[in-house]
DNA sequence: GCCAACGTTGGC
DNA sequence: GCCAACGTTGGC
């Protein structure tokens, strides 16, 4: 099992949403960095779900990977922001994981906490002008985010 | 709203 | 394949 971080602008779907919603295709990634890591997700992998452009940006509450290889749908439709004119429905160039919700932190882990907590080797969000909206927590890290939420 | 960081596009 | 121009992300 697998730990991850995983942007979204609340604005766009929080984790607010996710609670209400219960599972989301996590649409809209086109990136193809974080399109690779999505790509070697495994069902039963979690992941921290960052806020991002929001006053704190920080990490906001513990999701799960329910579905692995779902076609983003996004894709295909001429009224999305993230149509790709270049994908075909025979062979789609999105593919994505379905989450499901698990929990909502009692407090947010800001980032300008986790900049005091962790170097920018061992989380990737810190580092600065950082834009990947999906990557890798190392065990060590995700243990120790989680410990430090049971303590908040 | 600004702007640094940085990924992508396209001419060559 | 290089790299300038351009567009987007996201903290501040």
């Amino acid at each position: 099992m697998a730990y991850w971080l995983m942007k979204s602008e609340p604005d766009a779907y929080s984790i607010e949403d996710l609670r209400r919603d219960r599972t989301e295709v996590w649409d809209g990634v086109r990136n193809y960095q974080a399109r690779n890591f999505i790509a070697s997700m495994a069902i039963g992998d979690k992941a921290f779900f960052y806020h991002s452009n929001t006053k704190p940006p920080g990490i906001v509450g513990l999701m799960e990977v329910v579905e692995i290889n779902v076609v983003d749908p996004t894709q295909f439709d001429r009224e999305s922001k993230y149509y790709d004119p270049k994908s075909l429905r025979e062979k789609p160039r999105w593919h994505t994981v379905t989450v499901g919700y698990l929990e909502t932190f009692k407090s947010v882990i800001s980032l300008d906490e986790l900049r005091k907590t962790f170097s920018p080797e061992e989380l990737w969000v810190v580092r600065q002008g950082n834009r990947l909206s999906v990557m890798p927590v190392d065990d060590m890290v995700a243990e120790k985010l989680l410990h430090k939420i049971q303590a908040a």
